[in-house]
DNA sequence: CAGTATCCGTAGGGATACTG
DNA sequence: CAGTATCCCTACGGATACTG
């Protein structure tokens, strides 16, 4: 049976709409494309901005733009989940790092992270089944 | 240390790209800000179409539209997390439910919804904390 | 009821240039 | 290096109307 009260949702846009019940804002922060990303690469470890960035755009296709990871890490700041270490050195130097708080979120991303990656097969699969019966529907709905 | 190679990052958007490494697509899916919702209500138990759109957006701002209601459907299903049974009477009824696998994905996911409700207050504490600094700071910047 | 098809607005997010 | 400030565009997602 339900955890508890999780079932209640609520809706309208994401971003800073103060209508919606708060803790859905904090999941989205989490869940966020590059929120996703952020909380996993620091897992490993802390990190520089700079390095973050380009750990996270590794393989595929071009990474996080500054704007995005900026704005990324200040949110996820700013919900106490990450650790913003600034030194006033010359160059700047500024490390992150998950808070206590921040390394809970971030085991639970990492597992559904690591969840997917491990039933990709299945998931896989299914696509395929799925594309081939919706095939054979609309062939038979073009005949 | 790492559970594995879930640290290894991409990028590009998400949509549709397929220069992105599949599982990243799957992951956006269910996290997804429709995806997470549906997979929690489905968890409690078998939906109707119109049935899950209200419970959706029951509380707070309107909830989904239909097309994104749909989309998501078709997203989750075409993954082979949701099973969509459609029963060919007047009027039509549709029920959809979790697969296996979609049960496993949303097991996680209300988990993560749930961690988050119970550690709102940390959150809320340490965003009040924040914008004290910050506006402290720009206080200071200004005079 | 359960969708599909269209039109359309907006803000999410990329690229670039500039600052401390 | 680590950001901020701007410009700009597209695709996410809402509203509406229509179909089976």
């Amino acid at each position: 049976m339900a955890v508890s009260t999780v079932g209640a949702a609520s809706a309208t846009r994401a971003g800073q709409d103060p209508a919606m019940c708060p803790y859905r804002l904090v999941l989205e922060h989490v869940t966020s494309r590059w929120g996703v990303l952020v909380l996993i690469e620091l897992l490993e470890r802390p990190y520089r901005f700079s390095e973050l960035r380009r750990a996270i755009g590794r393989v595929s296709g071009r990474g996080v733009s500054e704007k995005m990871l900026t704005q990324t890490l200040q949110t996820l700041e700013r919900d106490g989940l990450v650790h913003r270490d600034a030194r006033p050195v010359i160059p700047p130097r500024v490390d992150y790092s998950l808070t206590d708080l921040g390394r809970e979120a971030a085991e639970q991303v990492r597992a559904l992270a690591q969840w997917t990656q491990d039933r990709m097969a299945d998931v896989e699969r299914a696509r395929h089944a799925y594309d081939e019966a919706r095939q054979a529907r609309d062939g038979a709905h073009n005949r």
